[in-house]
DNA sequence: GTCTATAAGGAGATAGAC
DNA sequence: GTCTATCTCCTTATAGAC
């Protein structure tokens, strides 16, 4: 792990905990192991900082990669494949750095970083658009209810991202089998209502 | 309005803008239109003032006071009751006090103050247990389909308050419509997915 | 790439006059 | 209750040696 890299991650452990303007240059640098001006040789400000935590964190998390072509091929059994996504998505937002994203996310999505902002909604729409694409489908070859389709990818993916802010907000990892629950549940009652 | 009135309502307003952290006494004292030191006859403290607002905005902002007779009265036709209950919801969380502590909250939730965390699962617990009596009677009473009453309540606050988030995030009062739309679809595939 | 040293200013908070 | 004046500390950021 490069002193760089370790003042990304570093600096996201803290903006997470304590927000940006709760952290110091000083405390990133002594948690790194490095003196305040060392850090800016690899930033040129503390914003740039934080513009590489959000510029990192786009490239990692996807909700199209947990569409692996396995489970894709289970897309005639939409239980099935509910089930398995939702296992697979939750487990994704379990990670510690998930956790603390989320976080730095609610604390920080106003904030402008040069001319853009990051929101809840940017971050839901990758998954809406997945969901909206894989409900017209199931419509279309009638495996499930006459519907909008984007309606029911928000029925879908509300409740999760609701849970996700409920059971999978802090550090510990404890909550995850909670969380689990209660995403299945929700799978479950959303079947139901979908299901012809 | 008092000056103490008046130093709440400035802070909440930065506060919810620029954060706790990112809010100066300094600030809120040029907003208010008083020195810095006169803040300090007020509250001992910046904490102190962020402490009011969260009291403040418990007092006044709760479902239960939603809950009229004449809305109550109609329980025996719950769709309705449904609908007219989050209208009455969409409004008060589209107020200026409301987006702003929204805002707040999801900044500051993890800020320990007095021993004390507000999170925004404290917020839903409320409004989760309004309607685990509301589902619960209705099972009851065989109105609705059977299942867990708890379920349920989730199902139904859950996309509400994500609508809460994506619309009736910032100042701006334009979404207010947009909110209620979605939340009325809402209420409609929930009916769907629990009449009997 | 990291260090020491330091600039320049803003932060929260208090003392004491009016 | 509000003012002026001030204390002390912390903040981001830079200059220049090694």
């Amino acid at each position: 792990m490069t002193t760089k890299e370790k003042i990304i991650s570093t600096s996201l452990d803290l903006f997470s905990q304590f927000g940006y303007d709760g952290t110091s240059v000083r405390q990133i640098a002594r948690e790194v192991g490095v003196r305040e001006s060392a850090i800016y040789n690899h930033f040129s400000s503390k914003q740039e900082i934080l513009k590489a935590i959000f510029t990192a964190y786009k490239k990692e998390s996807s909700s199209a990669q947990l569409l692996t072509d396995d489970l894709i091929n289970e897309l005639v059994f939409p239980l099935n494949f509910m089930v398995n996504f939702t296992e697979k998505l939750i487990r994704q937002w379990s990670s510690k750095n998930d956790r603390q994203f989320l976080r730095l996310l609610l604390k920080e999505q106003y904030r402008v970083i040069e001319g853009k902002r990051y929101s809840v909604s940017d971050m839901l729409d990758e998954t809406r658009s997945i969901w909206w694409m894989i409900f017209d489908e199931l419509i279309k070859h009638k495996f499930i209810k006459e519907a909008d389709p984007k309606d029911l990818a928000n029925e879908f993916i509300y409740p999760l991202f609701m849970i996700r802010m409920e059971y999978l907000f802090d550090d510990s990892k404890s909550n995850t089998d909670a969380a689990m629950e209660a995403a299945q549940k929700h799978v479950q009652f959303f079947w139901r209502a979908i299901n012809k």
